[in-house]
DNA sequence: GACTACATACCAACTGGTCGGTACTCTGCG
DNA sequence: CGCAGAGTACCGACCAGTTGGTATGTAGTC
């Protein structure tokens, strides 16, 4: 089909590589720390591959998050959380889902994302951007189910819906950087156990 | 003889410029993308000097965590929320203090240590180690007056003082990272705002 | 033949780190 | 006091290895 014109060629097995070899790597190095002939290795491709789907390596990095959005995406679209019909146990549901994914390596259960915009937001705007994108795309989802709750709860409050969704999104890019500070997970799951309470407080729900 | 002080008599002076540098710098490109000669650049000294204070660039990233947590240390030690006699009063101020701090350019009121832990806690232990001392002490000191402010007004809580000051410093970790994404400190505020919110609620305290 | 999707070889610039040398200070001894 | 000698602080040329990026070639497909 000619119809997909759009974006870079969907055929390539080495393009999909070099961006799962990015996850990884990026994710466990930083950014800046990772070279390209190390990506390259990882997927199993040249150098010639990688120049040849990728302008350079920060527009490497700018297609990696995007592809962590879709990935991610994905992965809590299909999570059993949403099928809860009151809009505040979604949300719960969702901090019990990412409290539940604090499990295995460090590297494996933190954000790409988080970790490049930290390395990237002064030097690449196009990466601060697509790093931005996908925190607040993510942060949207959150704010949907926040706002339905306010909404069945009758919540009136000086706070919104997206600023609390934001906050999420803070403890858990914070709960990593502890995390990763103090070499294991426990730190993470008490302040994923402390945004719950408060959430909780917030909706007047009492504790189960 | 020569009452001038011409010459190198401010001993030490390189190293601390070439540590002075480095909180500048790292905050703002990230550690792996800060090179020795641009330190060295930045602090106006030469690589052998560089070298002569620092066995390596690690050795200068760990030295320069320590001298964060003097600075940082020194700084918070004298500010005015220590004044309060009630001791959630001192946790709050703090929370208040944070928050005013969110001034200026985003690598003038980011943190060095959760930069660079991120992008070091695989790499180097000695890194990681010293940004945790870094972060976990600088928690202990809040967790003290949490700790006064829990035993002042009877709190019995399945939450520890320690616990709750290290989440508030995961809040702020994740508020910068935010920020960066963002490139603005609305969102680090309003985040604390949350936290503050949650403060509050834990020890029972109305809105002022 | 044109195009895609790579592979190989290569490069200039830069990397962290070394090393011999210099200028100055401090110490102790006579 | 003078003065040798050890030590400290720093300089800047230099090194080997690595970096992101390029130029060219080529096998397979339309």
């Amino acid at each position: 089909m000619n119809a997909d014109r759009i974006g870079p060629s969907r055929s390539g097995g080495a393009r999909r590589e070099l961006l799962e070899a990015a996850l990884s790597i990026i994710r466990e190095k930083g950014y800046a720390a990772t070279s390209v002939d190390e990506l390259c290795a990882e997927a199993g491709v040249t150098k010639g591959a990688f120049f040849h789907h990728f302008r350079s390596k920060d527009a490497l990095a700018v297609a990696a998050a995007n592809h962590w959005s879709e990935i991610t995406g994905a992965f809590f679209e299909s999570a059993a959380y949403h099928k809860h019909s009151d809009p505040l146990d979604r949300v719960l549901g969702y901090l019990d889902f990412r409290k539940a994914m604090l499990k295995g390596a460090i590297a494996e259960f933190t954000c790409l994302v988080g970790t490049m915009v930290q390395e990237a937001y002064g030097t690449s705007p196009e990466i601060r951007a697509a790093c931005e994108a996908s925190i607040s795309g993510h942060a949207a989802k959150v704010a949907a189910d926040i706002a339905d709750a306010m909404k069945h709860y009758r919540i009136r409050a000086p706070w919104t819906a997206e600023s609390l969704a934001l906050h999420t999104q803070v403890v858990l890019q914070g709960a990593f950087i502890l995390a990763k500070a103090k070499g294991n997970a426990k730190v993470a799951e008490a302040s994923i156990d402390h945004l719950r309470r408060y959430v909780e407080f917030l909706f007047r729900r009492k504790k189960t």
